[in-house]
DNA sequence: CGTTCAACCTGGGCGC
DNA sequence: TGCGCCCAGGTTGAAC
C-alpha cells in the first residue's frame, strides 16, 4: 500500500528514534517465511547493534536509515521497502506474527523501531553509499514526486506510447506515485487514464506536474490513506485521513463527487484503474485517423 | 520499446 | 461451515 504520502509520513514518524544507540536487531522467526534482507539477517545485525541513526531519508517509496559513521566512506544505510503492506512503527505492531525487524534502543523509555509486513513482500538491504546510489539513485528513480516539474515530466513520458496512468507508475520517470494516487491525479485533471502520453499536450503536462505536487504534498499534510482496517497506519499506530479526500480510488459504481456520473474501474498493466468516464473524457483524436462518423466527438468503444 | 504474465506472500470477501 | 476463487497500496524478471 505505502506509496510517497504514506512512506514520507512514515519516515517522519519514527525519527524519535534518531540518535539513540541502538541495543539489540531481532528477525523474529515467525511461523512464515521470512521476508528478503540483504545481504543476510546476521550481517545486517552485526551492521547495526551499538550503532546509532544519525538521520532517516526517503527515496521514492523506500525508506533509507542512516547509520553514523566517522567519515562518510564508512557510512551505511538500512534501506526498507514496504511493498504492500509493510510498516514502519513505533508503536505496538498489529500482531506480533508478522514483525519482521525489532530494533531496541539503549534507552529503555524509547519505543522500539518496528518493521511489521503482513505479506512479506517488503525488503531489507543494508547497503553503503554506493549501494544506496545504485538501488535509489537518479538512474534508478526519476524525481521525486513532491517537486517534479512539468518539463521534466514530460521531457521523461512525453514521446512514449504507454498510457498515462500506466507511465505515472514508472518510478524511473517519477518517483514516488503509486496505484491510488495515480487514479486521483488523473482525475483532477480531467485525463482519460488510457490517453497515450504522445497525445498530451504542454499544458496538460504542467496540469499533471503542478496536481501531482499539490496532491502528493497535501496527502502527506493528511498523513496518506488508510482504507479498509489491517492496512496503513502511521508509525504511531493512528489511520491516514486523505481517503476522505478520494475521488475515484476504490469506488467504482459509485456516483462522482463532481458531476454525478458513474465511476468505472477498468484494467491497465493488470492493475486495476478508477476513473470517472464523464470527467475525464477520451482526448480529442490527434493525428489518428479519425473517421467522423456522427459529428459529435463520441465515443467508440475500445477497450 | 512496450506489453503480458508469473512470482513473491497473506488474508479478507464473496459466491456456491 | 467450508471450499475455491478473486482481490489488494509494489516490484522484478522472463517471454513475446
Amino acid at each position: 500500500m505505502p506509496e510517497l504520502p504514506e512512506v514520507e509520513t512514515m519516515r517522519r514518524g519514527i525519527a524519535p528514534i534518531l540518535g539513540l544507540r541502538i541495543d539489540s536487531v531481532v528477525f523474529p522467526r515467525g511461523r512464515c517465511r521470512p521476508i528478503s534482507v540483504q545481504p543476510s539477517t546476521a550481517a545486517v545485525i552485526k551492521g547495526m547493534r551499538g550503532g546509532e541513526f544519525s538521520a532517516v531519508h526517503r527515496f521514492g517509496k523506500r525508506v533509507a536509515l542512516e547509520l553514523a559513521a566517522a567519515t562518510a566512506a564508512e557510512r551505511m544505510y538500512l534501506v526498507i521497502e514496504p511493498r504492500m503492506t509493510g510498516l514502519l512503527l513505533v508503536a505496538p505492531p498489529p500482531t506480533q506474527e508478522h514483525v519482521r525487524l525489532e530494533i531496541a534502543f539503549s534507552d529503555s523509555i524509547s519505543p522500539q523501531l518496528i518493521f511489521w509486513d503482513r505479506r512479506g513482500l517488503g525488503t531489507l538491504r543494508l547497503l553503503d553509499a554506493a549501494g544506496l546510489d545504485a538501488a535509489c539513485g537518479p538512474g534508478r528513480l526519476g524525481p521525486d514526486g513532491l517537486v517534479i516539474g512539468p518539463d521534466d515530466l514530460r521531457a521523461r513520458l512525453g514521446r512514449s506510447r504507454r498510457a498515462i496512468k500506466v507511465a505515472l507508475l514508472d518510478q524511473q520517470a517519477v518517483a514516488g506515485i503509486g496505484n491510488i494516487y495515480a487514479a486521483e491525479i488523473l482525475f483532477r485533471v480531467g485525463i482519460d487514464p488510457r490517453t497515450p502520453c504522445d497525445r498530451l499536450r504542454a499544458e496538460s503536462w504542467e496540469a499533471i506536474a503542478t496536481t501531482t505536487r499539490d496532491l502528493l504534498a497535501t496527502a502527506v499534510e493528511m498523513e496518506g490513506s488508510t482504507i479498509g482496517d489491517e492496512t496503513y497506519r502511521t508509525a504511531d499506530n493512528r489511520p491516514g485521513r486523505f481517503q476522505l479526500l478520494h475521488q475515484v480510488y476504490g469506488r467504482e459504481g459509485s456516483h462522482c463527487r463532481a458531476c454525478g456520473g458513474s465511476i468505472v474501474r477498468i484494467v491497465q498493466a493488470q492493475r486495476a484503474t478508477f476513473y470517472c468516464p464523464a470527467c475525464q473524457p477520451r482526448q480529442p483524436g490527434r493525428r489518428r485517423k479519425e473517421r467522423s462518423s456522427g459529428g459529435a466527438p463520441g465515443r467508440k468503444t475500445v477497450g
